[in-house]
DNA sequence: TGTACATCAGTGAACGCGCGTTCACTGATGTAC
DNA sequence: TGTACATCAGTGAACGCGCGTTCACTGATGTAC
């Protein structure tokens, strides 16, 4: 909330974003109306179309904007593969849950908006570099598995991303009246930590 | 599609089921409406309400059908754990992903319509039961590993649940413009796979 | 500094639409005698 | 078998609503001279 110059509002498109994604977290991406959230911004409904094409646009930037700091938080976990790959990629796992629960309104509009990833370049590009990271995370990692136990890196962070997501979707927003049994921080920690022995890359003992 | 008998229909409720389902399947549970279902069955708005209390109680009875029909296939999928805990394990995640690919109304019905599994008691009794085969199958494998590294059955469980419903959302589905690097019978196999030689119950070297 | 004018970013009324739901109704079916 | 009547399962019109979008408009701002 910015200072208001009476007709003019001074960063309407950011407002409408930012009320955009408060309003995707309380409603679910298709509860989600344009008009809504021109009110919420103070505005009339036809001021949207000063700045986005339409309800799907406003969405689509949303996500876009997601995407972005998905991608940063993904990379500075990351960090390069410093100082092992192994704790680096324990950092990216931590770093997903910790978006989806810092960013919910975003993460409903990456991931349960029904927008395509392909519906501009710009999208695209950002969700290529966020998902990119988890890839050469896991590519790197994957380089400590003898060669002919190795399953493909794409294929690793697959199954990384699937256990994410779902750990996300059941227990970390409470989906359909799921009562967690654990934190969903500890879930994800101890499932990837299972995983990766099972890979071979944690000693079986620890 | 039975026979029509004019003014009566003759099986509207089961009827409507099956066109809420479609529609649920094709638009997504929040794209659903009670007026296309009727339309799709032949019949008018208003008909829907002879049986259903309207359009939230026909979504918690597609969602009701499905639990049903999950918790017999996952039960099956168990067998009692029949012959070996393993192998009824990895029938079970089997079964999971062959549910979401057949039935896929039912699956976004259940998992993805926010409708709560605490709606009626019915509902939630059926949807217990079903994860309760999981969690059965979880607890009964977890016998196999020593005690002081067991991780608890409900965990075990949630990780294997995670896990196939991220595959599901992510790679079995198209959703956001994902296009998959493999076949997500593969992907999830492979995961639950690794995910059990992390805890021990499978040799290393296999 | 003042003024004329172009540009920008809003308004507000209107549109057509499909929604969920209600209501009094009526046609079809089943049953008692 | 026929008839009277109750019950059931539909109709169709109507409701109020909020939606996304368009349009001509106007108030505010910025700029050239």
């Amino acid at each position: 909330m910015v200072k208001k110059r009476g007709y003019h509002h001074g960063n309407l498109r950011t407002a409408l974003v930012e009320a955009a994604l408060v309003l995707i977290e309380q409603k679910g991406p298709t509860g989600f109306t344009l008009s809504e959230a021109a009110k919420t911004a103070g505005v009339t409904p036809a001021a949207v179309y000063r700045h986005f094409e339409g309800r799907e646009d406003l969405i689509a930037e949303a996500a876009r904007q997601g995407y972005e700091i998905f991608a940063d938080l993904m990379e500075y976990a990351f960090n390069g593969g410093k100082p092992s790959a192994l704790t680096a990629f324990e950092r990216v796992g931590r770093a997903y849950l910790a978006f989806a629960n810092k960013y919910p309104g975003h993460y409903v509009a990456m991931f349960e908006s029904g927008i395509s990833i392909q519906r501009t370049p710009e999208l695209n590009a950002v969700a290529t570099r966020a998902l990119g990271v988890l890839e050469r995370a896991a590519t790197e990692l994957s380089q400590h598995i003898p060669e002919d136990r190795r399953p493909p890196a794409q294929m690793f962070s697959a199954h990384i991303w699937a256990m994410s997501h779902g750990v996300v979707e059941l227990f970390a927003r409470g989906s359909p009246g799921t009562k967690s049994p654990f934190p969903p921080e500890d879930l994800l920690e101890t499932g990837i930590g299972i995983y990766l022995r099972g890979l071979g890359l944690i000693k079986p003992d620890t």
